[in-house]
DNA sequence: ATGACGATTTACT
DNA sequence: GTAAATCGTCATA
């Protein structure tokens, strides 16, 4: 499947967050074997204004220098002292200073899941990509990869992909970013209802009253 | 130089 | 549900 070209990425956060859902994130080994995945869940992270990012009140560090540059390029940043984390960088809304990206929290595997497993050190399927961490372990995605141009890059990249008829796209808060004030109230989380490679379910999906059978249900 | 802290995951009660 | 793992980064001194 063909690339989505620079100005895919040209876009806010929320516009990217939305738009890589469904679109494939691919990873070539050194023996050039392919790691696919269709992205299922995203996090968008706004820039300055945004208290949960890397780059809230104009902040730049070494760390965060990618997402200061060019849209389309790979943040990646190492995080709890084991787990690394990719963002894609792109345009920031309203002061048009850089330093906004998207989080991609979770794929479903399509390409090379029994490399996954292996690199991941577990076997289920649910378990491969469906978390910001393990999807990273699972692809082999390290500081090594941060700043890499998805564009360009024959290492790691974006394709387009097929959004199923069934799937409906729903919005949530974020997670893990409890102490960001309000910022911890907006719904800047996009994910697949009831898919099963997400990392959490959304709220809306899981507050079921007491069921005891695993019958499925209406909403 | 030092201390506090993670955009998490896993194992365990 | 709670807690531990584990270390690079950043703010402070």
């Amino acid at each position: 499947m063909p690339r989505p070209p620079r100005e895919f990425y040209d876009v806010d956060a929320q516009t990217l967050a939305e738009r890589l859902i469904g679109m494939v994130l691919v990873r070539a080994t050194r023996k050039g074997t392919r790691l696919a995945g269709r992205i299922v869940e995203t996090e968008a992270y706004l820039g300055p204004i945004d208290r949960a990012c890397h780059t809230f009140g104009g902040r730049r560090t070494e760390r965060n220098a990618t997402m200061w540059g060019p849209v389309g390029h790979a943040y990646v940043y190492f995080t709890y002292g084991m787990h690394h984390m990719l963002n894609i960088v792109c345009a920031e809304p309203t002061e048009g200073r850089g330093g906004a990206a998207v989080l991609v929290r979770a794929l479903e595997p399509i390409e090379g899941a029994s490399i996954m497993a292996e690199q991941r050190g577990v076997t289920a399927p649910r378990s491969l990509c469906s978390g910001p961490g393990k999807l990273c372990q699972a692809l082999r995605i390290d500081r090594a990869l941060d700043s890499m141009d998805l564009v360009t890059s024959d290492v790691l990249w974006l394709e387009f992909g097929d959004r199923p008829a069934d799937w409906r796209v729903i919005r949530c808060t974020r997670i893990g970013v409890d102490n960001a004030g309000a910022w911890a109230t907006r719904r800047l989380r996009w994910l697949v209802r009831a898919h099963p490679h997400v990392s959490v379910r959304a709220k809306s999906e899981r507050a079921r009253p007491a069921s005891t059978t695993g019958r499925r249900h209406r909403t």
